[in-house]
RNA sequence: CGGGCUGUAGCGCAGCUUGGUAGCGCGCUGCGUUCGGGACGCAGAGGUCCCGGGUUCAAAUCCCGGCAGCCCGACCA
């Protein structure tokens, strides 16, 4: 049996690679309506440790936490003409209830922009209330005709931001933090998934925006994933739902609103950005589990190491587990290196007997020999390492997978392994159709030393070009 | 919604052509030997063969009608 792949090969088959570790990983199960799925305890964990450490972020960027309610008034969505537009080809409508037909049908939010709007103008009576800055974590329904495990469900959990604010400069400046203090700080620093950071062009924008800004990020297939997206609203919102306030010269003026979320398919997009065919590979600042010890037989000498060490390893802030020796060893490794753990300590009689423990990490494989009383210090300052080397590995891949092109022709050929970066100027909508016909799409446009612009009418655009999920 | 495929044990499948009382692998349970890269032996448990109807002495198998799922074509975090 050794040396039998568990695992459909990346090389292979990707999306057939993807729901092996999905399912193998213990991370979800579909649920029993289509599309819907079921987060288990090991996928979940991912997730919370995923909203801690954008709510951290969100809360420092100055927002508050709310919660509104998953029904929503028909009539809601109806009021901004785009946004209803956009959203009804995957609304759920409940239109029975309490056994008798509604007299107006009752949406299961697809996102609050409406519901938060409509409370936003109750409570902003004056600039002193501005900026109004909400945060929600909830889950939303949008229903799928190609559901695939975390990357599209019909129904996901989600953060959504909704903030209101006195001028444009300020909304759009707020939409901005948001972006790259929350987001992209995140994407970077805690999933060490680089991202090229742009605007949607107006074909992909919101429905109802006026501006959306996306984090692309690079699966190990080439192929884009939108990770994060942040909208500049307008008054588009605050004209549907009478967004008022009153401005310092006391006249009634309409606000700005902005949106911005991000959503559990960074599970789906974390497992793409770093698994190879052993499974997936978590960098150390997400996983729910950074080291495990593994107890090569279950022996009494054997288990009071492992013991000692977990507890040495709590004390050094490292989130660690054991594994006692029950079953063969390389069924075990097997399992933990699906599951992503960063470090595994293998703690066996041969090497206790000289004082030390093998410590092999699961980006590189490399193995070490440690002697006991170092495993604290040498973990700790390992995952550090890893943690940076799985970014710098990361943005490599995908610099290595992007090329600069100066014609559709040459960049329906480079999105077949990668993105392919093109002048905004020669793609426009005639390229965009054509692109299409690719099964390609612009995920964004940048200015060419990669920061965001303002408004796709800027000069010397760059136009991110791929296939995405 | 159009085209192709599939519903048999928890999962993956064979059996269907040519009707005859339900099988394999993995997983699971128990005991024992194992354990430094998916261990092995022995003993077990587990099935309305998607649903409904029809043909027949007899249907997983043949016929009719449903339902569900998967893959490929237009949207989306």
């Amino acid at each position: 049996m050794a040396g039998q792949s568990v695992l459909t090969p990346q090389s292979e088959d990707f999306p057939k690679w993807y729901q092996d570790v999905v399912a193998k990983a213990e991370m979800a199960d579909n649920g029993p309506v289509r599309g819907t799925m079921v987060i288990r305890p090991y996928g979940y964990s991912i997730w919370e440790r995923m909203q801690s450490e954008i709510d951290t972020r969100i809360k420092r960027a100055g927002a508050q936490n709310a919660y509104f309610p998953l029904f929503i008034p028909e009539s809601y969505l109806s009021k901004e003409a785009a946004h209803v537009e956009g959203f009804s080809p995957e609304l759920a409508v409940v239109t029975h209830a309490g056994g008798e037909e509604l007299a107006e049908p009752i949406v299961v939010r697809p996102t609050s922009e409406t519901v938060i709007g409509e409370f936003m103008a109750k409570w902003i009576q004056s600039y002193r209330d501005l900026p109004l800055l909400l945060n929600q974590w909830a889950n939303v329904v949008r229903w799928e005709l190609r559901p695939r495990l975390f990357l599209r469900s019909s129904e996901f959990l989600w953060q959504e931001g909704h903030t209101a604010h006195a001028d444009a400069a300020d909304a759009s400046a707020y939409a901005m933090k948001i972006h790259l203090e929350v987001y992209n700080d995140f994407l970077e620093k805690v999933l060490a998934v680089p991202t090229y950071l742009g605007i949607k062009p107006p074909s992909e924008r919101f429905a109802g925006a006026t501006n959306t800004m996306t984090c692309e990020g690079m699966m190990r297939d080439g192929k884009a994933l939108q990770m994060a997206t942040s909208h500049e609203l307008g008054q588009n919102f605050a004209r549907a739902f009478d967004i008022y306030f009153q401005n310092e010269e006391g006249q009634a003026a309409l606000c700005f609103t902005t949106s911005w979320g991000s959503s559990t398919r960074l599970v789906g997009g974390l497992i793409m950005a770093h698994g190879d065919d052993h499974g997936l590979v978590l960098p150390p600042h997400i996983a729910p589990i950074q080291a495990v010890v593994i107890a090569v037989r279950d022996a009494e000498d054997v288990n009071a190491a492992c013991a000692s060490l977990i507890a040495t390893l709590g004390r050094a802030d490292v989130r660690s587990s054991l594994d006692r020796g029950r079953g063969s060893f390389g069924r075990r490794v097997t399992d933990w290196e699906i599951k992503g753990v960063p470090v595994r300590i293998e703690v066996g009689p041969r090497d206790l007997a000289q004082g030390l423990v093998s410590i092999v990490r699961r980006d590189t494989g490399e193995k070490l020999a440690v002697p006991l009383n170092d495993v604290d210090t040498t973990v700790v300052s390992l995952l550090e390492t890893m943690q940076e080397e799985m970014f710098v590995g990361a943005r490599a891949f995908r610099d290595s997978r992007t090329r600069d092109v100066t014609t559709l022709e040459e960049a329906v050929e480079a999105a077949e392994s990668g993105f392919a970066r093109l002048a905004w100027d020669l793609v426009g909508e005639k390229g965009e159709a054509r692109l299409k016909t690719e099964a390609l799409t612009v995920r964004c446009l940048q200015r060419a030393d990669g920061s965001i612009p303002a408004d796709e009418r800027e000069e010397g655009l760059i136009a991110i070009i791929a296939k995405s999920y």
